[in-house]
DNA sequence: GTCGGTGCAAACCTTTTGCAATCTA
DNA sequence: TAGATTGCAAAAGGTTTGCACCGAC
């Protein structure tokens, strides 16, 4: 069985993830700590694959924010959900709901095993 | 209109993109060509960042397909669809059609301009 | 001759890894 | 004390950029 998180570091940056409204780069995640207690981004690394692992977190791919092809993390516990990025701010927030009805899309003779949605658009700020 | 490709790398480039049934990254452009007559990378990036702003082409970004985070480009004039990954051999071809409704899922607030689908599974091949 | 495109290499960014120091149980 | 974790720095991919060279007009 896998190790819950133990430490004080990981604690915290799976708290810096629940509190989040959406995922976080791990840039996001070390930034999100003071400065006097902000670890080395090689620990948020470290933690946030320690995190997928155990299954406590999830990677979200994005890919193509602005610039920023980052990698974002998230906890595992939000259920079947997507994610609205604004293309002004460059914010990721979940999206609760799902169009479902893949199904009729799949290539024939391909076995589908989920499915990413990514909206983009401008957010209350930006708009 | 924008000038359209002028150079035989440029038009070489976008024709390996047109042959393709699905995005292609860098990478892939480029071993697309024989060897004697093989552009750099750094052409490679060039070209499709030029058919990018010209409109030529559209960036794709399915970050997280296997271990690859690397960008993948498509012509542009292929319409609304969207992707199949296979979580098998990592091939990447193009879907036809869309689920639409995406409107009940935007925030409030929030103003949808687009969204992206990417499906996961097997494929005829790894199925 | 000028302007743009190309190749090569170096730089940059994100992510991973090696190693010594540190902390926890 | 033993084992795991951290920080720092270096390394590994993908992507971009600087600069000199070459080709097209």
């Amino acid at each position: 069985m896998p190790a819950p998180a133990t430490t004080k570091s990981r604690e915290a940056i799976y708290a810096a993830l629940a509190a989040a409204d959406g995922p976080l780069t791990a840039a996001q995640i070390r930034m999100a700590f003071k400065k006097k207690i902000r670890p080395g981004i090689a620990t948020v690394y470290r933690a946030v694959n320690a995190g997928v692992r155990d299954g406590i977190l999830k990677e979200v791919a994005l890919g193509g924010v602005g610039g920023d092809a980052a990698m974002r993390f998230e906890p595992a516990d939000r259920g079947h959900h997507h994610h609205f990025v604004c293309t002004g701010c460059e914010k990721v927030v979940d999206i609760d709901g799902c169009p479902g009805h893949m199904d009729a899309l799949v290539p024939d003779g391909c076995r589908l095993t989920g499915h990413d949605i990514t909206l983009r658009g401008l957010c209350e700020v930006c708009a």
